[in-house]
DNA sequence: GCCGTTTTCGGCCCGACTGTTTTCAGTCG
């Protein structure tokens, strides 16, 4: 069996292999399209594979893919990828992940050169034959020097959280230069994806030379790549990053910081610049995803406009017609039917306002009203806190006056159980002495309800880390996994299944245990997870955390659509955790997550008899 | 290789920037 992600790697393979063999680039991309389909796809494909109608409704998946789906999820294998393996020396494959390196150009070097990996392009840039090729000047072969020094320290995808911190600095930065009307950071970061491969940054200024100027010379700033009007691009080393109070280079009256010796980790943040009259449609169209923006401008071409980041233009008779016009609509002096703000756009376009996490091409066009997503103001409780007690560094006392601080009515104290040794985990009886704390906290600090609960380790088998006598004696009780997180998806559906069917489980936490770009997880089957979850009424965590985000936005999408209620959680360690409580909320927004269902969102009363209610089922059931 | 309120065949989104070029190809988002 394969899964999704192994699939969608599958065709995106056969998309990359295609253009280094220089075939038909439409072939190319539709193989590239519907693996980007099939990421985002809720059901497992392995489930799907007896249906050949049904693979056919995915986007971009005809009766070519869909066999080739098939193939994958009965043999294992697809015919075609190793075909085309066989062509394509492998290493090969990774000079494509080399910022400033296309098809054309990889298989240029293969061609004429004889390069076959990476160390074959350092060998003909080493010996200066690399020179001898076409359209590789001295400039040229600086760049993939520089690239390839990149790529050996891993400048890869980042994960939300530290690329939030680098884009909010920018923006601060950019919103005082004089003359920027407005300034916010787009792409990936606001849609809320969980990795961020660049910052986008987006300025309405009606003085572009001094925003680039502010730009090119922030602090951080190691590397200018490109300086341009309009767009202008940087590389910013991570850690001491961007503070926008630090003096700039340019402030401080030295050199430009381009040759600022440099070796950690950094992050391209691109900045593109537009006139205030422009800054709706460039929101919209650098805030993407790519297919969300070919579908919006596929719908305009349909209803006679053309979209740009420049606005929604008519088209002239000449290009209804069929024919192009020498300069783009901007250039020519034409005046857009929506441009300045994005509502107004999309209205042009017959849409409501999409929320930028729903911009994936995922249905949202489909949309007749803006749907109300959760956002931050609707969470009124924290139900996943650690204290001192095991791992966490605040007092029961300090964990709620915080909690109360942020506005919530409800604070979960959810310390670790025995099994988790290295996160000093409660034995019981050292449980039945935090229940008795908890419970006098409740006399020490008044405006919030102090829960006393568990999170409890869900073991390799499924069984509980806590017998049943103990574990009915908390108000909430969170089951996570820990450990064993590299068991076999039928072993890992049973464990969790097991833990989503006992009684007294309120909350399944980071169900997964996936960390972002470092820990793969489990892979549960979730259509039977999501079932299970709804029929017993647990819910299932969105784990706020940036490292985690487990459950990820495709999975939240799939529990909302199977009907199940849903966790945002903080899983708080340390004070400042409270603070990605906006990544959890746009992951779920991402997922389609509206408050009724999120049960952090739900008033005090409300959420205090669902909890309770679980124990008044366990009752009936054990007498009758 | 997919897709259809102009098309079941013939299309396939749009613009900026760079470097190596005398008019454009390649890459990126």
């Amino acid at each position: 069996m394969r899964t999704n992600a192994q699939i969608a790697a599958d065709l995106a393979t056969i998309a990359q292999l295609m253009d280094l063999l220089g075939e038909d680039s439409f072939r190319s991309s539709a193989n590239a399209r519907a693996s980007r389909s099939i990421e985002s796809l809720t059901a497992e494909l392995s489930t799907l594979a007896g249906d050949r109608a049904a693979l056919l409704k995915i986007e971009g998946v005809g009766p070519k893919i869909a066999d080739k789906i098939i193939e994958a999820c009965t043999t294992g294998r697809i015919g075609e990828l190793e075909e085309l393996r066989a062509k394509v020396p492998p290493g090969l494959l990774p000079l494509l992940n080399v910022p400033g390196l296309g098809p054309k150009t990889v298989r240029m070097f293969w061609q004429q050169a004889g390069v076959t990996d990476l160390a074959g392009l350092r060998r003909i840039i080493a010996d200066g034959s690399i020179l001898a090729l076409p359209r590789m000047g001295a400039k040229a072969v600086e760049k993939i020097k520089g690239s390839l020094a990149l790529a050996a320290e891993g400048g890869g995808r980042l994960p939300l959280g530290p690329a939030a911190m680098v884009a909010r600095a920018m923006v601060e930065r950019m919103r005082r230069v004089k003359g920027v009307a407005q300034a916010e950071f787009a792409g990936s970061l606001r849609r809320g994806r969980d990795t961020i491969g660049d910052v986008d940054i987006l300025v309405a200024t009606d003085d572009p030379e001094a925003a680039v100027r502010a730009f090119t010379s922030a602090p951080g700033v190691v590397a200018v790549l490109a300086a341009g009007e309009t767009r202008s691009s940087v590389r910013i080393a991570l850690g001491g990053a961007a503070s926008p109070e630090a003096p700039s280079a340019e402030e401080r009256d030295e050199p430009a910081p381009a040759a600022a010796p440099h070796d950690g980790p950094s992050v391209q943040v691109d900045l593109k610049v537009v006139p205030a009259e422009s800054w709706g449609a460039a929101l919209m169209y650098f805030t993407g995803s790519k297919d969300h923006n070919v579908a919006l401008r596929q719908r305009a071409l349909d209803m006679g406009y053309t979209l740009n980041e420049y606005g929604l233009f008519p088209l002239t008779d000449h290009e209804k017609a069929g024919g192009a016009e020498p300069l783009p609509p901007h250039k020519r002096g034409a005046r857009p039917v929506a441009a300045a703000d994005e509502t107004a756009v999309y209205k042009a376009l017959g849409l409501p306002y999409i929320p930028p996490e729903l911009r994936e091409n995922r249905g949202e066009l489909a949309l007749k009203t803006t749907p109300r997503l959760v956002e931050l103001d609707d969470i009124k409780a924290e139900l996943h806190a650690h204290t001192t007690a095991s791992d966490g560094v605040l007092s029961i006392e300090d964990l709620a006056r915080r909690a109360r601080q942020r506005g919530f009515h409800t604070i979960a104290v959810t310390d670790h159980s025995q099994s988790s040794a290295i996160a000093n985990g409660l034995k019981p009886a050292r449980l039945r002495e935090h229940i008795k704390a908890v419970h006098a906290a409740r006399e020490s600090v008044k405006g919030i309800t102090i829960l006393a609960g568990s999170e409890v380790d869900i073991k390799a088998d499924g069984s509980l880390d806590y017998a049943d006598d103990l574990l009915a004696c908390l108000d909430i009780v969170v089951a996570s996994p820990h450990a064993s997180l590299s068991q076999d998806p039928d072993t890992a559906t049973r464990r969790l299944l097991r833990a989503v069917e006992h009684p007294l489980v309120h909350i399944l936490g980071h169900p997964t245990g996936r960390l972002v770009l470092k820990r793969p997880g489990l892979s549960p089957d979730m259509a039977a997870l999501f079932a299970a979850a709804k029929s017993h009424d647990v819910a299932l965590e969105i784990n706020a955390h940036w490292m985690r985000l487990d459950l990820r936005d495709v999975h939240v999408h799939g529990a909302v659509e199977a009907g199940c209620l849903l966790a945002i959680d903080c899983d708080v360690h340390h004070p400042d955790d409270f603070d990605n409580l906006c990544f959890g909320v746009t992951t779920a927004r991402r997922g389609w997550l509206t408050p009724d269902r999120c049960i952090n969102c739900w008033p005090a009363d409300r959420l205090h008899a669902w909890l309770r209610n679980k124990r008044k089922n366990l009752n009936t059931d054990r007498h009758g």
